[in-house]
DNA sequence: ACCGTAGGAGAACGCTCGTTCTCGCGTCAA
DNA sequence: TTGACGCGAGAACGAGCGTTCTCCTACGGT
């Protein structure tokens, strides 16, 4: 098996486990065994769990985004694009396994004891916010208005999380779009 | 040394080192050690760490939903009181040690392995819910207003957290002003 | 004075887990 | 054919931790 086959299956293992139980509760023991490769090539990949951790942020962010900017983009006008964020977020909310934003429960997890974790959740909520941010300004709408939608989707995500309903997305919405137009 | 003094010691060196570290990453001993409450009493007041933990997150909601509501209440117009708890939000994200919101890391740290966890973050969340509602029915505003203003307030908490900045608290209550304003 | 009991200090137990080591098998070059 | 090497399976190691146990001391009642 080839090292980057290899990798994949480590990192889909990982996403998976760690996304829907934790990071501390998942063992690398389960990771070997629900990816298929071997105690030996996994640490030749990954030489500590904290980088196996760092590499499940960075692709998760990766992709999140991408899935994120796909559907956005399928929106032709940009001031619906902006609130095309919150219809995501909805459907992101009602998937099956959906357990809160992956990000903030690490940070909820880890935060404390690991910079590395720490520096990986800024990054991809700086990324978030600054996608956002150029939406708004694709929009014409002033700047001003990225940080309150921000905090929107980032209360919406904790909330959705929290109570398992995919509500505070519609919620989270309604809100943006009378900000929108007030602001 | 009275049982209900040791309870006290336990739940106030539990609580420091709880929302500091993480519960998972503070060892039994290290809160006997910090309580000076030996581990057998430790035990007889609280049978498994699990229960320490409950007891932490309750005893932390009563505090925590008790200095909002004080705070609050000297505000005399309804009007303000609701923005106000964005103003008591600020304070508490300037705190020494302010590391985000205990349910929410909580929540993330324990959610997915922890059903008795989960109930205590989400009894707390919909109690600071319900009150944030009734400061908006007390100011005669629209019901639906609430739900926004709790996304926001979350959003500021998770934001403060990850970036360690107060700012997302001055940010929510812009928006919550305009919400309440245009609402 | 003596015994029974409560309580503290800390050792001990059992388990989990991250990480490394051992062993044996298969493969490929010379 | 042989020998070096890579790799997988899984044992082993060492640390941490939740929980319990042991032992000793101090004290209160008779």
């Amino acid at each position: 098996m080839d090292n980057a086959v290899a990798r994949e299956r480590v990192l889909d293992a990982a996403e998976e486990l760690f996304y829907g139980r934790g990071v501390q509760s998942v063992g690398m023991d389960e990771v070997r065994a629900a990816s298929g490769v071997s105690l030996k090539r996994l640490y030749q990949l990954f030489p500590a769990k904290e980088q196996l951790v760092r590499a499940y942020l960075e692709r998760r962010d990766g992709r999140w985004r991408g899935r994120l900017a796909a559907y956005v983009e399928r929106e032709e006008e940009p001031q619906r694009r902006v609130l095309a964020v919150f219809d995501w977020l909805e459907e992101w909310f009602g998937e099956d396994g959906f357990r809160g934003c992956a990000w903030i429960n690490s940070y909820g997890e880890l935060g404390a004891t690991s910079p590395l974790v720490v520096a990986r959740v800024r990054a991809h909520k700086e990324a978030f916010g600054a996608y956002l941010a150029s939406l708004v300004a694709g929009a014409g709408r002033p700047a001003a208005l990225a940080a309150p939608l921000f905090l929107l989707a980032e209360g919406a995500m904790v909330t959705a999380g929290i109570t398992g309903s995919t509500r505070p997305a519609a919620e989270a919405r309604k809100a943006a779009r009378l900000l929108m137009e007030s602001g």
